[in-house]
DNA sequence: AGCACGCCGACT
DNA sequence: GTCGGCGTGCTC
């Protein structure tokens, strides 16, 4: 028997199989899909099995697959497809795809087979009898046997020292190794919440899909209750024997949306999200390779779990840019979603209270199924929503905070309710400038200003990580001239506090939290009420279910809807529509201020009026003017050289073929400079292609790729639907 | 990717 | 004479 085998390197010329022999002794124990160790050119090197056939054709001395290494390990036919599916899709090397679904630990170049923690036990050996005359010296040897009697098994750690050796050599007592699950195991507490009516409607609806291969859009206003109804969809589907995938987006909520699963399914669910350590990750897994879960909860990477027998999908807040790769592979996990929901002919749910404009133009257009929610559970009413003009304010000197949102937040603290903040900006200041020459603290590897973080007096890069202490005098000209513009996070809890120093405040942004757990203890705290404000970046605005906040404070709308870029202002939306859907989920009303220096554009009316569709619609003939998804399709392409004139020549060269290439109703823009110009020491030129339909695309791109895989100087970078342009 | 082979420059 | 620089060629 031979075995096709596809090796680790990701290397273009390396991308395909190479044919083994497989010894006598690993007939019957290989399989499609396994994980083995193949000698390659004088050494040896680890690999898939992806097909195993009887004769071999061929004029190669063929070599002996080594030995299989890790047993468990074995990729289904539907995880082997799911890689066909990378490969076509975003152009990557097949192993690229392979290893892209596994955890790290089970990637070809982990450090060992098995990651697996165990516990030694110690058992009483039943055939040897025990004559306790013998013991009369050794007290210590008969307490361990008599605590033995009575029990099957206990840990060896509980006994120390010499006694239980002697009884271990003596035979008289076993030990048996015994795997051990990281993470702490959950029990069921049952807690079924009956549904509302608009809730069961839609859960009926989605239920009458089941054996299906449909994609249903759940369109639920803010508190309206999704993960109930998606609780109750799983809980049927488990009736069915079936199991489920539950995916959410990579920060806030994990943790909230996991600690309800496991009351209800308590240890039939696996959990795999970033912050989990490199083995809670592997015993997560192995788990779901056992088939011992019957439900995984999980960020982007999950909707790779190897669940058997899958009943249904689940993409909750289905519009966070999270679930699409930033780097290679850069593949969308709703893309790989819908493809096992076709695959496994069964429902994929998105939901979400601000659907992306794809999937809410696909519902319209009934390629996806449409199931709303209009109203939030106990009867809550939408917030009451007040846009603040920041230019007023600015000429009665209210720099930070305007004075309507200085009294609410006076009127909330006197009624000991809980206020949420939101500046989606992390640091001190944005950029540091001496007033006497003009200087400017630059990344030297990005080209980018740096961002002054008061805690540790560092100035940081916020794209490469680059970071040096400030200066206490500006470092070109010597003067004490070191001026701070731009507000973050930071500087905006220092000038809380000063405004309000009886107010219990704590912020929240990756600076904080990027000690693990420090999130989830942040959640609990403020739940709990021991603080008063909540103030953060993004974070704060998705998921959180806080029912004592009655007031969100938008404090600069105006970040992200400067950005350049097509989908400024649907992300803007989402984070303003969201983050005020924090305030007043259960009885009291909530309120929302929100400061902008743009109270007329049309997205901060859509958000004051709470109105999605309104939104939807008018951003759709914005999208619809300039060629943008969802009516036209985008692929970025970026020519990537430490050499700015290579990288420009050679973009220019890649518009040329492109052109020539593609079908002329195909759009081909730029090159242009990449939003971010300089990257760690590289430039970037960007090419943007529009298109609506194009048969040609994948083979000229992959033709493309091939092209620039040789060269030294320069490489490229092909982005499907980009989150950026 | 990684290793061997190969053909030219400065050292024990 | 030998050690070692990295160009190119191949890997079941």
């Amino acid at each position: 028997m031979y075995a096709s085998v596809v090796i680790e390197y990701p290397i273009k010329t390396l991308d395909k199989t190479f044919t083994y022999k497989i010894p006598e002794e690993l007939n019957d124990k290989i399989k499609v899909g396994m994980k083995v160790s193949v000698p390659f050119n004088n050494h040896f090197v680890v690999g898939f099995v992806l097909n195993i056939v009887d004769d071999y054709e061929g004029n190669y001395e063929l070599k002996e697959i080594k030995e299989i290494l890790n047993p468990e390990l074995v990729l289904s036919p539907e995880l082997l497809s799911i890689a066909d599916y990378l490969v076509k899709e975003v152009l990557c090397t097949k192993i690229v795809a392979i290893e892209t679904m596994l955890p790290a630990t089970l990637k070809t170049k982990a450090k060992k087979d098995d990651y697996a923690l165990y516990e030694t036990y110690v058992y009483l050996n039943k055939d040897i009898f025990i004559d306790e005359e013998k013991f009369k010296n050794k007290k210590k040897q008969l307490a361990i046997i008599n605590i033995l009697k009575n029990k099957e098994m206990v840990l060896k750690k509980e006994f120390a020292g010499s006694s239980l050796k002697a009884l271990l050599s003596a035979d008289i007592v076993r030990e048996k190794k015994i795997q051990k699950y990281r993470l702490q195991e959950r029990h069921k507490q049952e807690e079924i919440k009956t549904l509302t009516k608009d809730q069961d409607e839609a859960y009926q609806k989605i239920k009458s899909y089941f054996g299906q291969a449909k994609t249903i859009l759940l369109w639920g206003v803010t508190g309206s209750g999704k993960t109930e109804v998606y609780i109750n969809l799983i809980r049927e589907v488990l009736k069915l024997g079936k199991t489920a995938l539950v995916m959410v987006p990579e920060i806030s909520l994990t943790t909230q949306i996991a600690l309800r699963f496991y009351e209800v399914f308590g240890q039939d669910v696996a959990i795999l999200h970033s912050s989990l350590s490199a083995g809670e990750k592997y015993d997560e897994y192995l788990k779901i390779l056992r088939g011992e879960v019957l439900v995984v909860v999980g960020t982007r990477s999950a909707v790779f779990a190897p669940l058997q027998n899958l009943g249904i999908i689940i993409i909750d807040e289905e519009d966070s840019s999270s679930y699409k790769q930033e780097n290679y592979p850069k593949y969308h996990a709703r893309d790989v979603a819908i493809y096992r929901s076709i695959y496994n002919q069964i429902p994929l749910v998105l939901g979400s209270a601000t659907p992306s404009l794809e999937t809410k133009a696909r519902a319209d257009k009934k390629v996806y199924e449409e199931v709303v929610l209009t109203k939030r559970i106990n009867g809550a009413q939408l917030p009451k929503i007040y846009i603040v003009d920041m230019a007023e304010e600015m000429r009665q000197k209210n720099m930070i905070f305007s004075s309507l949102l200085k009294q609410k937040i006076k009127e909330k603290l006197a009624k000991k309710e809980q206020i949420i903040l939101l500046l989606n900006r992390r640091g001190y200041s944005t950029f540091i400038t001496c007033s006497n020459c003009g200087y400017t603290y630059k990344c030297p590897s990005c080209d980018i200003s740096l961002t002054y973080h008061k805690s540790t007096n560092n100035l940081i890069c916020h794209y490469c990580g680059f970071q040096i202490p400030k200066n206490a005098l500006c470092p070109k000209c010597g003067v004490d001239g070191l001026n701070y513009y731009g507000l973050g996070t930071e500087k905006l809890e220092a000038e809380l506090k000063k405004l309000f120093p009886m107010a219990r405040v704590i912020r929240m942004d990756q600076d904080v939290t990027s000690r693990k757990g420090r999130h989830e203890e942040i959640i609990k705290a403020f739940k709990k009420e021991e603080y008063d404000i909540l103030l953060g970046t993004q974070m704060v605005s998705k998921g959180l279910d806080f029912p004592r906040v009655s007031l969100v404070g938008v404090i600069n709308a105006d970040t992200t809807l400067n950005i350049p870029d097509y989908k400024s202002n649907e992300n803007t939306f989402a984070l303003l529509h969201q983050v005020a859907g924090r305030a007043g989920r259960s009885t009291i009303l909530g309120e929302v201020v929100i400061q902008t220096f743009n109270p007329d554009n049309y997205v901060i009316k859509w958000v004051a009026a709470s109105n999605y569709q309104k939104f939807y619609l008018q951003e759709m003939t914005f999208r619809h003017k300039l060629k943008y998804p969802p009516y036209y399709y985008l692929v970025s392409i970026k020519v990537i050289s430490k050499d700015y004139q290579i990288a420009l020549n050679e973009a220019i060269k890649v518009k040329k073929y492109l052109i020539k290439n593609l079908l002329a109703k195909t759009i081909v823009l730029g090159p242009t400079t990449a939003a971010i110009l300089k990257f760690k020491d590289e430039y970037r030129m960007q090419i943007i292609i529009k298109y609506q339909f194009d048969e040609k695309l994948k083979k000229v791109l992959k033709a493309l790729d091939e092209l620039y895989s040789t060269n030294k100087n320069c490489y490229i970078d092909i982005d499907f639907n980009p989150n950026r342009i």
